[in-house]
DNA sequence: TGACAACTACGAAAAGTTTCGTATAAAGTC
DNA sequence: GACTTTATACGAAACTTTTCGTAGTTGTCA
């Protein structure tokens, strides 16, 4: 089923680690996380044995160092937190949303032709209805 | 200048109200938020005060009831908070992030068209550089 | 004017989140 | 084997955010 245990900020930063690599240690995530912003390890640590009991990660314990590895999807994520910003700052408008991304974000000739495309598709999903 | 200062998930709720009719009173706010979930009075009210020393709102004191006026705008906060996902959860690419919203939000015809056009001008931009 | 209703002010409790220190165990090194 | 390094566990401090109760003020109306 879904989930009401949305990541919280610190946690979400230490998912992104997660999510880039696969799999990862503790001493992996720290040294990404402490390059951008001085941490101290048994903060990420802990971090990590709460977002354990929360559910939001697995670990393998076997090794001495225990192996992450998220349990909830980068996209569920991104799906969940992009509906919220949708309802609560574009009174629920996707297009309104979309447009501040390309006036907000500089986006590349192929991610523009890759969008293009990805409507096409919306057009076609949305006339077979 | 720009702020450090984006309001919290309790104000955020807030000011989606107050954005949605330009203007507002705590008991309009009240009615609203309480509506959606039981709350009480002096907690909203309380959340306007520390929102007004934060600087996110402003208020006119002349009446009794105190009017209150939002005085970040829905743009500003919204490009700041797709900002953050695309960076955490998107990896900086909007590319990703506009697929997500396109796959998940249903989007009418209309705003395909104009997104469509959104497309058109963000190339041309882009040759122009 | 007196009683009542609707406001603001504000401190402090409660809840939630993040940080940090200390204890303890396992691995590596000489 | 003793020493050093690198792990986990975990409680509790420190912060932040949210909720709530109480006090005091102003307007209304019979």
């Amino acid at each position: 089923m879904a989930k009401q245990n949305q990541p919280t900020q610190a946690e979400l930063e230490i998912l992104c680690v997660i999510w880039e690599r696969e799999t990862a240690t503790v001493r992996e995530i720290f040294e990404v996380i402490n390059r951008r912003k001085p941490t101290i390890y048994t903060t990420v640590l802990k971090l990590l044995q709460i977002m354990d009991e929360k559910g939001l990660v697995e670990r393998d314990r076997t090794n001495r160092a225990h192996v992450y590895r998220a349990k909830i999807k980068q996209s569920d994520t991104g799906k969940q937190m992009l509906r919220d910003v949708v309802q609560k700052v574009f009174g629920g408008s996707a297009l309104k949303l979309v447009q501040q991304v390309l006036e907000t974000e500089t986006t590349s000739a192929e991610d523009l032709r890759e969008i293009r495309k990805m409507i096409r598709e919306a057009e076609k999903k949305g006339e077979s209805k």
